[in-house]
Order: structure tokens, then C-alpha cells, then sequence
DNA sequence: CAGTGAGCGAGCTTCCGCTTGACTT
């Protein structure tokens, strides 16, 4: 029986620094907080000084089981929650909810793992701080009255089921602006002026790119710009040179290695956190939910090591990192390997991949400044007031860069600085290959990734290290957001050339707008926005969040009486929302778009039971019609003509085979009906446009392919095997199961034993967890949580 | 691979922040 019963939050943990003491100690894990305010209703006694009604986890039954044996046992208890504001109040609650005496319950904090800090932290206990636990309290209760309270309001007032939240509402509010911005913004355009020019140099010839610094705004200035070169001189007057440095940035912290994972390797931020999960429960990171760029001595100076003999001293150079982040809490060290001597693993794997990157950039981090020469020379035009200008960069001296280079969101479309520069020099006359103007356009601002939203909120201070990826889920969860691709429209642009003394105009097309992997308000999204903003200002500030924060500072040093905190921010709060159910109208986000031109009728659109839709005719009309708004439509943005159309389907042809033939629209897109059969209408084709005689050539083809579908069928199994003809190519169907034809198998040759030992032999491989298997789990817990 | 869209009223939904597994047939 051990002495000493020490309690950390984390398991992975309890098992390294169990490692470091002794035998005396027993080291155990409470798996995070494990009380809670109940789920069913607000308990919060809000008549009586807020009085939470706090009760054990569900999850947590076992786990306090054991802890309140354990417990009694040890002649002392420490508590070793983190030492932030939730890890003070984990050891109050496990205090009060494993029965704890005060005279051998020791609170003790670290904020890295490594022997000689567990080792000092034993050395200097000390007491709970209540401060830091009621400013936990009142972060807590003021977050289930805003959620709790709110919540209701939208189910009456705009859908069942419906959530709003401190941090949710605001990450929906900044993508619903930022899509009103897109909206509104007009592009404008200019022309951006390119000159290809070479010169020999010791009997080798060489290319430079240059361009004109300024952008010519109209189409005729461009004309005359290109026009005056046309057999000018062209000559170097002058080409400087500027040292310039780089500087590592800091190590990761999550919401910095959510960013980079979403550039570098394409992971979703929740992605990028069950990989960092594994390689922390595999002991090869620290731990991956931080707000901290601090590093440990230990680990400055392994890497430093690692740099020493990798690469030489002249690359290594100590560095020690502050936060600047908003409202971090600092109780855990960066994201870091465990050991920087373990070097990335060979092997393509999610776990290689993201631990490279960490290991890359806490390299980086204790490395010396890359040093660069950037070189600007300047090309006189003859006859002409302006120069080119030919940028080139240099590393000198590649530093951090050796092993890592950061990415940015908003980095140049195109490269317009070539590294290495040919050697130039002052006077140098040089020959014109070719120079172009071409028409540049605008772009609005961008719509968010997962991770830039991360990087919004923490600016903002809102949400936590451990809550980014959960928010980014819930909005999409809620449908408020959807993270999709989509595909842009082709735009032509003008490109003026000169070439071979001659000026030529070309117009070129490309595609703009396209989006892949990016967030998206909805409808309904967008509906809830505008109704919490209006009617609750305050707790859709984006200044809400940095404002009790401050309080919650406050309480935490003494300064302010934590339920007096509440008081004062409840009591406006209860009112609006009484007076909001009281006297604020149904949201639906009605908009009346104009006059139907047929029946003369009003068209709106608005969200409905079911969905957005659009509307013929006023709601107390008894003949009115409907139409749901098509994939991509939105409330905010379709036109009258859009909406009028949607009423063009279903439509009627002419009959077929004595049959109707009818086109209509359904949930995966325009189909033909005909004899109760559906003929889905390619992509490219305009269902309102579609012919009687294009439709019929449409289902013959479909019944040729059919009837082409069956290879082979095996009829004497059960369920039925067959050889199909497939999208993809032939396979093979059992029952509902579908398996694949190995590689250079001729499907016609296929027996009824060759297509068993496929089948047999698919059921050994492992099996990926895919769509409908999550779901399945997922609606089995539901059913479980509903039956308490 | 549709068409629903209103209203009655049962019973339900909901927050943020800590932490990981998961009753198996």
C-alpha cells in the first residue's frame, strides 16, 4: 500500500511521473473534471447566490470510486491537477467529492514533466486557492446561464434543438460577416506589367524577370504603357543590395499546430488532434492542448545538442519564447517531441507526418537566423519617366531554414521574387524577349478554414485549447456552418503582349471563386445570427468574451466577490431575454423578393419547417405554392428570376411507351421520371431546356447500361452473388455487400469458388471505421444516454 | 430520387472546459 496518493488529470502523465518517484508514491489519474453542473436543467440556483448543484460525472462514477479508496489508504493526498484556473478547480472538486481532509491533502503544481520539477513541486506544497476556484465557478455558471437561457429562446422563436453559447455564437457570427463581405465586395482591376529580358554574359545567355512596381488601372494606360516599349532600350541603372534576416517562429502550441497541420498536410483540426492524442499517449510528444510556447530547460538543451551535431554550433542559437496570446493560462510547456534525440520515423503515416512537423519546428525554434541578400535592380525603359524592377533574394546563410520553413494563408499567388538573380550589372543593356500587361482582378477577402477560424478565435481570446476542434464540430453539427467545396466560374481576363517588335491582345480565361475544404454559413446559420445579434448585442460582442475574462482575472486575485460578478451581469441579462420571448416576432429570415409576373402574386423566401423555400403568394392565402431552394441557393443572395424558375419544375412532356414522362428535382438534383423510374439529368444540361426527345434518348441509355450491368449471376447462393458492372469498373454484390475484382482478373472467367475466395479473402483485411459504421455508434450512444 | 411548409401539445433539445475510452450481440 503506498504512502502517497498523487492525482493527476491526465493517464499518460500519471504513468511518466509515477516513473520519477518512488515506490511511496502511487500516482493516479482523475481523466479531467469529474463533477459537473447537471445536464438536465440549469442548476443553478440563481434566486439563492448562484448556487451551483454540482454532482459526479456519469463517467466519472468509477474512476471517484477508486480514487475515494485509494484515498483512504494514503496517508497523504496531493493533488496534481494543472495549474490553471479549471485544474484549481478539478482539485476542489475531487476534494469535496472523494471526502478529503484538509491536514493531509497537499495541493501541488508543475508546469513540466520532468523529474527535478515533480520533484520540487513535493518540495513546496501548498493550499487550495479559493480565488482561482470561484473564478472557475463563476466561468462556469455564467457559461450554463448563457447557454441554457438562450438556447430556449431559439427553439421558440426560430427551430427546435437549436444551441447558442459564449464562444459558438461568435465563431458563427464571424463566418456569417465575413460571407456578407464577400458578398458586397466589387472587384476591381488593373493591369500588372511583365518584362522578360536577357543578356550574355562570358558567353552564356540569361533570363531576368522584372516588372513595373506600379499597376496600370486602365485598359487604354496599359495599351500606351506596352506600346512606348516597343523597340525602347533597356538598361540597368542601378542594382542594390540590403541585407535582411528571418527568425524562427515559437514552438507549437495547439492552436498554431492546427494551423500548420490545415497547410502543410491538409488535417482538419480535429484530425490533427486525435494524431496528437496518439503520439502523446505514445510518449513521443508533450502534451498537445496548450496555450504555451514556453520550453523546458531539458528540452533547450537536447535541442541544442541535436542542432550541435546535425548540423554545427554556428546553426544553434538558445531561444526562449513568450505568449502573446490572449487570456492563456500557461500550465502546460509548447507541443514538443519528448525526446528530440528521436529523429522523424521513415513511413507516410498521419503520426510520421504530424511528428516531423513538431520535431521540425522545435528544432527551428533554438536555431540561428537565416541571414538573406535581397537584391533590387533597377531597368531604365528609353523614352519613359518609369523602371522595372527585378527583385531577387539570396540566402546567405540558411540557418533555421535548413529544417523548417513556416506557411502562410495569405501568401503570394504567384512567386514574384526569384531566388537567385543572374549576375547583373550597373549599365548592362539588355534585349527584350517579351512583355506582357495583363489584367489583374481584386479579390474579396477569404472565406475561413477550420484552422484560420482557430486562429480568429484566439485572437479574439474565445475558447480554449481544449475546446477549438469540439466548437469547429458543434457549429457543423448544428448546420449553422458547412465545410464544403465548391466550384468557381470562369472569368476572362486581357493580356497585351509585345513581342518581336510587334503588340498583340489576347483574352484568357480562368477560374475564379473556387473553394475547397471551406467553411460556409447556412441558411439557417445565418437566420440565428441575425436574431441573437439583435435582440442579445452584448454576448455577440467579440469584445464579450475578453470583458468577463478581465472579471474572472479579478476574482481570481481577490478583488471581487465571484457571485457578485454573476449578479450584476444576470440581472440585465434575464430581462432581455424575457422581454425577447415576450415581443420579439418569429425569425425566418423572410425576405420578399417581387412580383411573381404569371399570377402577380408576391414571391419571398424564407426558412421553413424544413428548409429555406420559396413562396408564391402571402401566408393567409389559401392558394399559395412552395418550392424548396436548390443546393448552393441561399436566403440571402437568390434573385427574383432564381426563384421564379424553381416553380418551372416538375414539368411534363410527352408521353412515352404510353407513359409520362416527367422532370422534376429532388434531393440529388434534376431527374426524369418515367413509368415510376428516375433518370438522373447530367450536370451539364438545363432541366427546364430538356426535350421529349432528349429525354427519351436519356432512359434508353440508362436501360442499355443496365441491361449491360450483370456479368454473371450466381444463383444458387443465398444472398445472391452477382458480377456487376459498375461506375468504377466490374465488382462483385452480395446482398448489399460489394467487393472488389483483384487486379488482372478477367471478371467473364470468374467461378462461383474464385468469387467466394474473394469474398473470404476481403473479410480478413481490417476493417476501416467508415460513415455509416460512426453514425451507427454514435446513435446507439444517443439511444443509451436517452433511457437514463 | 417527393413534398412537406399550419397548429395542437406531449416530451425533448441546450452551454464551456477538463480528460479518454466504448455494455458487445
Amino acid at each position: 500500500m503506498a504512502k502517497n496518493l498523487v492525482i493527476v488529470e491526465s493517464p499518460a502523465k500519471a504513468k511518466t511521473i509515477g516513473g520519477f518517484l518512488g515506490s511511496d508514491f502511487l500516482v493516479k489519474s482523475c481523466f479531467g473534471h469529474i463533477r459537473d453542473l447537471s445536464k438536465s436543467d440549469i442548476s443553478v440556483d440563481v434566486e439563492n447566490n448562484f448556487q451551483p448543484k454540482y454532482e459526479v460525472s456519469p463517467d466519472k462514477k468509477d474512476i471517484i470510486k477508486e480514487l475515494t479508496k485509494l484515498s483512504k489508504e494514503a496517508e497523504t493526498v496531493w493533488l496534481a491537477s494543472d495549474e490553471d484556473r479549471e485544474g484549481e478547480a478539478i482539485s476542489w472538486h475531487l476534494l469535496e467529492a472523494l471526502n478529503l481532509n484538509q491536514d493531509n491533502t497537499k495541493r501541488i503544481v508543475f508546469h513540466e514533466i520532468t523529474k527535478p520539477a515533480i520533484l520540487k513541486a513535493i518540495d513546496s506544497p501548498r493550499k487550495i486557492d479559493y480565488n482561482l476556484v470561484n473564478a472557475q465557478q463563476a466561468r462556469r455558471v455564467l457559461d450554463r446561464i448563457v447557454g441554457y437561457e438562450l438556447s430556449p429562446v431559439l427553439w421558440k422563436k426560430v427551430k427546435p434543438s437549436l444551441s447558442a453559447g459564449r464562444v459558438q455564437s461568435v465563431a458563427v457570427r464571424l463566418l456569417v460577416e465575413r460571407e456578407r463581405d464577400i458578398t458586397a465586395f466589387s472587384t476591381s482591376s488593373s493591369f500588372r506589367v511583365v518584362a522578360l529580358l536577357s543578356f550574355q554574359h562570358e558567353g552564356k545567355s540569361y533570363t531576368l524577370k522584372a516588372t513595373l512596381p506600379r499597376k496600370i488601372q486602365t485598359y487604354e494606360e496599359a495599351e500606351t504603357f506596352v506600346n512606348a516599349c516597343n523597340n525602347a532600350n533597356f538598361t540597368i541603372i542601378d542594382v542594390e543590395k540590403k541585407p535582411s534576416r528571418r527568425t524562427p517562429s515559437a514552438p507549437f502550441t495547439t492552436s498554431t499546430l492546427q494551423q500548420e497541420a490545415s497547410r502543410k498536410l491538409g488535417f482538419s483540426v480535429s484530425q490533427t488532434m486525435v494524431v496528437a492524442q496518439k503520439l502523446y499517449e505514445a510518449g513521443r510528444i508533450t502534451y498537445m492542448r496548450t496555450d504555451s510556447v514556453n520550453l523546458s530547460d531539458t528540452a533547450i538543451q537536447s535541442a541544442k545538442n541535436q542542432i550541435n551535431s546535425a548540423y554545427g554550433e554556428r546553426y544553434h542559437k538558445a531561444r526562449q519564447f513568450t505568449t502573446k496570446s490572449k487570456g492563456a493560462q500557461e500550465a502546460h510547456e509548447a507541443i514538443r517531441p519528448t525526446y528530440m534525440e528521436q529523429t522523424p520515423e521513415k513511413g507516410d503515416t498521419q503520426e510520421n507526418r504530424l511528428y516531423e512537423l513538431i520535431w521540425k519546428r522545435t528544432l527551428a525554434s533554438q536555431m540561428a537566423d537565416a541571414e538573406i541578400e535581397k537584391t533590387v535592380v533597377k531597368i531604365a525603359i528609353s523614352g519613359l519617366e518609369e523602371q522595372l524592377e527585378a527583385l531577387g533574394e539570396v540566402v546567405i546563410f540558411d540557418g533555421f531554414l535548413k529544417v523548417y520553413s513556416e506557411s502562410f494563408d495569405d501568401a503570394p499567388e504567384e512567386e514574384e521574387v526569384s531566388n537567385l538573380l543572374p549576375p547583373v550589372a550597373k549599365g548592362m543593356r539588355l534585349e527584350l524577349n517579351e512583355l506582357t500587361a495583363t489584367q489583374k482582378f481584386s479579390s474579396p477577402p477569404p472565406r475561413y478554414t477550420e484552422a484560420a477560424l482557430v486562429k480568429k478565435l484566439e485572437e479574439l481570446g474565445i475558447g480554449r485549447p481544449s475546446t477549438y476542434a469540439p466548437t469547429i464540430s458543434t457549429i457543423q453539427k448544428r448546420n449553422y456552418v458547412v465545410k464544403e467545396e465548391r466550384e468557381g466560374t470562369p472569368r476572362n481576363y486581357k493580356v497585351i503582349t509585345l513581342k518581336d517588335s510587334s503588340v498583340s491582345d489576347t483574352e484568357k480565361t480562368e477560374i475564379t471563386g473556387h473553394e475547397k475544404n471551406k467553411l460556409f454559413p447556412t441558411d439557417i446559420g445565418t437566420v440565428v445570427n441575425d436574431f441573437l445579434v439583435e435582440n442579445f448585442e452584448q454576448i455577440m460582442d467579440y469584445n464579450f468574451t475578453a470583458k468577463v475574462e478581465k472579471e474572472f482575472d479579478e476574482i481570481a486575485e481577490g478583488l471581487q466577490e465571484w457571485t457578485l460578478m454573476l449578479k450584476s451581469f444576470y440581472q440585465p441579462f434575464i430581462k432581455t431575454v424575457s422581454k425577447t420571448l415576450e415581443e420579439s416576432e418569429r425569425a425566418t429570415g423572410a425576405r420578399h423578393l417581387g412580383v411573381d409576373p404569371k399570377t402577380g402574386k408576391n414571391i419571398y423566401v424564407r426558412i421553413g419547417r424544413y428548409g429555406a423555400l420559396a413562396q408564391i403568394g402571402e401566408n393567409e392565402d389559401e392558394e399559395k405554392k412552395f418550392s424548396n431552394l436548390r443546393q448552393g441557393q441561399r436566403l440571402e443572395t437568390i434573385s427574383l428570376e432564381e426563384a421564379i424558375d424553381l416553380f418551372k419544375l416538375p414539368r411534363k412532356l410527352e408521353m412515352f411507351e404510353d407513359k409520362d414522362i416527367n422532370i422534376g428535382t429532388g434531393r440529388f438534383g434534376p431527374y426524369i421520371r418515367h413509368d415510376s423510374k428516375f433518370y438522373s439529368i447530367p450536370k451539364d444540361e438545363d432541366p427546364l431546356e430538356i426535350t421529349t426527345e432528349r429525354a427519351i434518348e436519356i432512359i434508353l441509355a440508362k436501360r442499355k447500361a443496365d441491361a449491360e450491368k450483370v456479368i454473371k449471376i450466381f444463383n444458387e447462393t443465398d444472398p445472391l452473388i452477382q458480377v456487376l458492372n459498375g461506375r468504377w469498373g466490374p465488382y462483385i454484390s452480395k446482398g448489399k455487400e460489394n467487393f472488389k475484382i483483384p487486379k488482372g482478373t478477367d471478371p467473364n472467367s470468374l467461378n462461383l469458388t474464385d468469387v467466394e475466395a474473394i469474398i473470404a479473402d476481403d473479410a480478413n483485411k481490417p476493417k476501416k471505421m467508415v460513415g455509416k459504421a460512426k453514425a451507427a455508434t454514435a446513435a446507439s450512444k444517443k439511444t443509451k444516454s436517452k433511457k437514463k
